[in-house]
DNA sequence: GGGCCATATTCCACAAGGGAAGATGGACGC
DNA sequence: GCGTCCATCTTCCCTTGTGGAATATGGCCC
């Protein structure tokens, strides 16, 4: 007994997760070294899709050997380009065929809001404001690539991607200004002196 | 040589992370059990700050471990409430007087958007069609919490929450709906089999 | 030709997620 | 009252993801 966790059935291509699917839809466009895909998965999609360093190269590392990459000969200052393999499109393929699951979000912000009665308005409203001015920053950012990727011939999913982007940070500014309303207009019911009874 | 990663000073409090704060947070209304403090967190919070089951327990024994809580007696069935030690109220007023960081996003539906072109756009037009429903439940269920708080008694934080879902549901939608129309004004580029140069 | 900085990769510890296994109280049938 | 079965809770283990420091070196500048 207790010899779970097994691969059910016989999985005729190797199953991905989403960060090496993301690594492989990359690597569509042509050979890419590990640092190269990190640049170019931060300037876009980076934002809803984060890859660190030590994952991209950990999953490099992984999808090589599976031998859904392979490794170039190692340029300059240990650079290696990776390229597709025939295997690792059709494990792209297979993946991208399957119904992207729900989004996940951790947002710190709103931890400290529900508990913000253990916090000071004053306090509060600073985390709120500083918000406010990323996000501002954010949204001029992803309208001066919307703009570069619309003058550059069309590209319309990753334009549909930005513009999510933008969608999101106008409700998100939208919300604060709401809430910051909220906030003046009911000051917290308790005390400063945290007095529990 | 090669003794990094150590504490770099003498923290008088226990440094927490964002998954213990709010688990100390919710057991400043009274002791609760690993499962119940999971049911409450998912009733609310909880989309934007999982915490699944194993992580709870795993934690709670952390925070038992230092202090920060403290296990009554077991009742029935290995249930063990938690009670808030003098400790661990500290280190949570400590915690939740820090900036809170920028939220993370991890977001499956962008990913084969982005690598859209491998996908036929019927598919695709599902994906998306199965987003639209999920979202519209939501919405639903957000709006009928929202009036269900609203009249039992003000609770104007939590309120600022699921405003922030309701909001953020709404933007999704509307992101939908743009975006149905690209697709259809915009078959794809490449023919059905992938043919590339 | 030597020092330094920006570029790249590797490593390690910790945080978080997912799901199966285990454990048992209590409901229910008889 | 006695077994059995389900819903509830907890534990365990593996994978995935984050963060930052260590390491290495090509190429620039003097």
């Amino acid at each position: 007994m207790a010899q779970a966790n097994l691969p059910k059935g016989n999985v005729n291509v190797s199953k991905l997760n989403g960060t090496q699917a993301s690594l492989l839809g990359f690597l569509h466009e042509g050979p890419r070294t590990g640092w190269e895909l990190l640049e170019e998965i931060s300037s876009g999609l980076g934002r809803f899709w984060n890859v660190t360093q030590s994952h991209a190269y950990r999953e490099l590392k992984v999808l090589e050997e599976k031998g859904l990459v392979a490794a170039g000969q190692r340029g300059p200052r240990e650079r290696c380009p990776f390229s597709l393999t025939e295997k690792g499109r059709k494990a792209f393929a297979q993946w991208i065929q399957e119904e992207p699951g729900p989004e996940q979000i951790r947002f710190p912000l709103l931890v400290s809001l529900w508990f913000g009665e253990h916090l000071s308005p004053r306090r509060l409203a600073r985390f709120l404001n500083s918000q406010r001015q990323v996000r501002q920053e954010r949204l001029a950012q992803y309208r001066k690539a919307q703009d570069s990727l619309r003058s550059s011939g069309e590209h319309p999913r990753r334009d549909a991607v930005l513009r999510f982007g933008i969608l999101y940070e106008e409700a998100m500014l939208r919300w604060l200004e709401e809430i910051r309303d909220t906030a003046k207009h009911q000051p917290p019911t308790r005390r400063r002196i945290p007095r529990r009874r």
